[in-house]
DNA sequence: TGAAAGATGTTATATCATAACCGAATCGCT
DNA sequence: AGCGATTCGGTTATGATATAACATCTTTCA
């Protein structure tokens, strides 16, 4: 897979993260209704994670009717329960997850100039993870790990 | 070093974060008024990450004058410039740094039954954080790395 | 078909954080 | 000591993020 900061076709991601949405939501008989899968549409239209209230912006722009903050704050959860998005506690926001029904641990990449965030599912991190917390006898309910800094193309461009 | 969550005399704790801070202070000419003290004591009353808005309370309390956000937001930012201090950014609160003026890597293990935090320096994690960054080629200028869970005290305690 | 559960609408408010402006305290210099 | 510059804190207002509580509508399924 190349890397989200990459020149892509972004309406692939788009089309492929809602497809496995659909899939998803379907085997496990969790209801992905428009509003839900509107809501991950807009988390999806970029790799730079958005807020709750720039999706309600976008919403309010697209929809006929104005959404209110508990109703994008619902579909959040919802998308959060379902791991088909993460929230990223130092930014306040949300970013849909690439590889959703599948288990794994998240490291995001988020570059402080460009906003593109990559999320990195990386064995050895997991590991020392999860000895660190072994070594203190912690058990592990959540991680949040979250690297911000300049990616490769924003050092290059600032070189 | 006992652990945090361990019984100890906190009052040490509070009295040696506090003389570190005049100390640290005074080698780099950064002034520690009463006011930024005052917040640092407070973040230091216990080992669980503390509020702006706690903070503000507790000041209530214990000044004449009822200070404002500005204030005590003011405070915090002198204390994390200096490194005397943390932010957690999945609990939007902050907690005193127990090594300042050591350069260090920071994990944070969260219990989420009795709050109790406590700050790590993991080579481990250090050097796969590292690895990953440069794997992508990517530069970190900040890493959070908060882990949430049980501590092992109230692992017990639950069974 | 109708009761229960689930989803969304709506209003209000809680919680966390900062902008902007001003006066007071402190510092560095002569 | 006096003065100008800088920093600190007070104050008011507001921005940004998130949720509580209750009403209504929709779906499910016995």
């Amino acid at each position: 897979m190349t890397s989200v900061n990459q020149p892509h076709d972004h309406h692939l991601c788009i089309s492929e993260a809602l497809q496995e949405a659909r899939t998803l939501c379907q085997q496990k008989g969790a209801r992905l209704t428009y509003l839900r899968e509107k809501v991950l549409e807009l988390v999806w239209q970029s790799h730079q994670p958005i807020g709750a209230y720039d999706i309600l912006a976008e919403l309010a722009k697209q929809e006929e009717r104005v959404a209110q903050p508990p109703t994008v704050y619902r579909a959040l959860d919802f998308l959060l329960e379902q791991g088909l998005i993460h929230r990223l506690s130092s930014l306040n926001a949300f970013i849909g997850c690439p590889h959703p029904g599948k288990k794994h641990n998240s490291c995001f990449l988020i570059c402080q100039n460009c906003r593109v965030t990559q999320e990195i599912d990386h064995q050895a991190i997991n590991q020392s993870i999860a000895s660190c917390a072994t070594d203190q006898g912690f058990k592990i309910t959540d991680a949040a790990i979250e690297l911000t800094g300049l990616c490769s193309i924003c050092q290059e461009a600032q070189g």
